[in-house]
DNA sequence: CGCTGCCTTGATCTTCTTCAAAACGTGTGG
DNA sequence: CCACACGTTTTGAAGAAGATCAAGGCAGCG
């Protein structure tokens, strides 16, 4: 018996220097737009890439700054955020392993347009704008990998706009919960858990709401049987009904 | 004197067959991608195109209609919108000559993931995702402005998305007019016009509101002198006013 | 002139936020 | 191993923002 750890999430630190350049190819494999590369091509733009790991909670780039690199998810979760004025924060999505983030845009804006935060230890590789623009140039296969990408993520972009503009707490977090479990969810003796420690903050910054609001909803979910929930992590255990909340 | 008119919104209408073989070329030629082409390959990417005209209030494609065709706005304009089971909708934006819209998941997804509809009267052509697919795969260029203009639209998105999570209508209001004005404004003796009929229903949907709402802040916002409006038009009047409101 | 949509305004009610305080878990240091 | 301290979570009560319901007004058009 390790301890009387209460988190059913498997936290399990990655060192930051376990990204070594043999594994890098392997997480290149896996990356959905150089998936069906040759192996000879790969290794030619692996040798691009540079990996640096991250502590939880660790920024990786603010919004605003120079943007000049895009990155990978190695290993670990990263978040990306927005930051208004008033000092909220909004949660735009949470990346896992094989999933880029960073400058996208390739010839316009030279600013990240969003702040990327390590969400658990998490190791990341990147590679510069310029070298990924004479990439997807040789390679058009990749440029349409990668705009298939973002037209998914513009899609979910606007799935959140619309559960922003019609749906009410309730719904929305019932969707996020079924989201991330759908993404990133473990079947396991406490139910459908979702592999990341999730934060009453960090729930109410990915639906728009307050961490008092969030906490009362779960709390209700809870009481309902639906799900399984404890500082910091949350577990579905009755799907249906969750999505039977979603729906209205 | 044509009539008593109180639109200051230029209506003229356009016939749809005005777009001819003869003007897509040059209108290929203000799309933002295509701008770089030659103008043999221009010529051939032209008779790839196809176009159509469509009356006011048309629907050009239902979401989840079978996505087949990547469109571009040749004249007027085309609002995107999502929508809810609740009978909700919610415009995700308007697009003006030279954007494109449409099929641009060209290896996933076959349904289109949002509804387009004319605006105003309007004309827009249209290639086939196949076809487009294969001027990608020709011309690198094309596909890294293609991959830059969706990294544009997901940053609109995602801040739409904070407007959305973290401010009032109010403020989510004031930003859409400043915002409608920047894309589609003329200067003009009301003042900052928004060319684009766009009544309370329109306003109410771009913001996530009601049109009772979105009423009451016009009203609001038009005693105070910031904006001139009537039925189905905007135009802006203190520009600097309705930025101090946007922030807050 | 009256009809048909759009727009406005008022009153009420619900949802969510805000402020405040208490309870709980987790890791730490005695 | 226990107890304290800190950050997270919960809960309550009051208040505000916005939704809803319901009329009434105004512009444009036949």
């Amino acid at each position: 018996m390790p301890a009387r750890r209460k988190t059913p999430v498997n936290t399990e630190q990655i060192e930051p220097h376990l990204c070594t350049i043999s594994l890098r190819l392997e997480i290149l494999q896996n990356v959905p737009f150089f998936k069906d590369l040759a192996e000879q091509d790969l290794r030619e733009i692996n040798q691009l890439f540079v990996e640096k790991g991250y502590a939880a909670g660790e920024t990786i780039y603010f919004a605003g700054d120079t943007a000049t690199r895009l990155y990978v998810v190695a290993d670990g979760n990263v978040k990306l955020m927005q930051h208004a004025l008033s000092g909220q924060d909004v949660m735009l999505d949470v990346l896992k392993p094989g999933e880029f983030f960073g400058s996208l845009s390739i010839l316009g804006d030279d600013e990240y347009a969003n702040t990327a935060t390590a969400q658990t230890a998490c190791c990341a590789i990147s590679i510069g704008a310029e070298d990924f623009r004479r990439i997807l140039q040789h390679f058009p296969a990749v440029s349409l990998k990668v705009i298939d990408i973002m037209a998914q993520r513009l899609n979910a972009a606007h799935e959140m706009i619309r559960q922003l503009s019609a749906h009410s707490v309730e719904q929305r977090i019932a969707h996020v919960l079924l989201a991330l479990a759908q993404k990133l969810g473990q079947e396991n003796e406490v139910g459908w858990l979702i592999q990341l420690p999730l934060s009453r903050v960090d729930l109410a910054e990915l639906v728009g709401t307050t961490t008092e609001t969030a906490s009362r909803v779960m709390s209700r979910f809870q009481k309902e049987g639906l799900i399984k929930t404890g500082r910091q992590w949350v577990a579905i255990t009755d799907r249906d009904g969750l999505t039977a909340y979603k729906l209205g």
